[in-house]
DNA sequence: CTTGACTCCGTACTGAGGTACGGAGTGTAT
DNA sequence: ATACACTCCGTACCTCAGTACGGAGTCAAG
């Protein structure tokens, strides 16, 4: 594991360790997506491997379609736990169930984009297959039931 | 199939079938995420129901992680379709590729809160199973190879 | 002991993705 | 035929997620 080791980067480091800007970390400690990290005597940030890596996992999370409240609310998963176990393990329960719906939906669509793939190398011809319909069974019409609208 | 008969849609209509409002349907139609409509004598929009499924596929890709550029390349996938498969396919096969990473990723973050979940209810004592830790297999430290970084 | 790269901080700016506004025309129910 | 809701269009505005700026201090190599 020998990882401890390699402490204390300076926030340049961890930037570039975790690909992003030196800024972005200093907004995300702003936004109290990361810790505020200990200074050196000049005041200079100093940061561990595990900031490397909570950067990394937030920027993923956000390409997996969250928002920065969102990957917040995930984060803090972990760290209010033991205290509040009644109703938080609903909400992880209501957050996995979000993840399956992405899953579903991902799955929809690689098998529409086989369907295409499949019509353009074997058949030019058939398959009238369209992004759009891969998500068809769910909710092609929204039948007046699933009403989240911004309600007038 | 009986959907073509309601066809005729008035952008309200519309974006209310869609659960977004009025302004996302005409930006949408400036950014050339849908086409332009046919116009009422009056100079009405008049949209049908494929209008509204394309609305919500955007929509939901989005969620998924996709800028309004991509959901468009998405969506362009069919209709570039049978003039340009030679490096056509090069192209799905990224974008399919992209969706298993998220579809990995999004597996291994359900695994994580499920640990979370199990630590939870049954031993509260155990599983030091954190959020961060379930990325851990492919990007833990990038070892120098991975440099997309801003460069200097 | 200077030079150049790095850091500090606050504030300002940017681009994406919408939202809201306002004045004018339209459609329709009473 | 008069409300009232809906539509048109352009422009302005908003939030989110960063990026850039700039003046001052710091660190390390030569």
């Amino acid at each position: 594991m020998y990882i401890h080791l390699m402490s204390n980067f300076t926030i340049g480091k961890l930037a570039k360790s975790a690909s992003v800007g030196v800024e972005t970390v200093r907004f995300y400690e702003r936004k109290g997506l990361i810790k505020r990290p200990s200074r050196s005597v000049s005041g200079y940030r100093q940061y561990e491997a595990d900031d490397s890596l909570r950067i990394r996992f937030i920027k993923r999370v956000q390409e997996l379609g969250c928002t920065l409240r969102e990957v917040k609310e995930l984060l803090e998963l972990d760290a209010t736990r033991r205290m509040t176990c009644s109703d938080y393990s609903v909400r992880i329960q209501r957050k996995r169930a979000e993840i399956d719906g992405k899953i579903k939906d991902l799955q929809r669509m690689k098998r529409a984009l086989n369907k295409i793939l499949a019509s353009c190398e074997d058949n030019p011809e058939d398959a009238e297959c369209r992004m759009l319909d891969c998500f068809e069974n769910d909710w092609k019409m929204p039948k007046q039931d699933k009403r989240k609208v911004k309600n007038t």
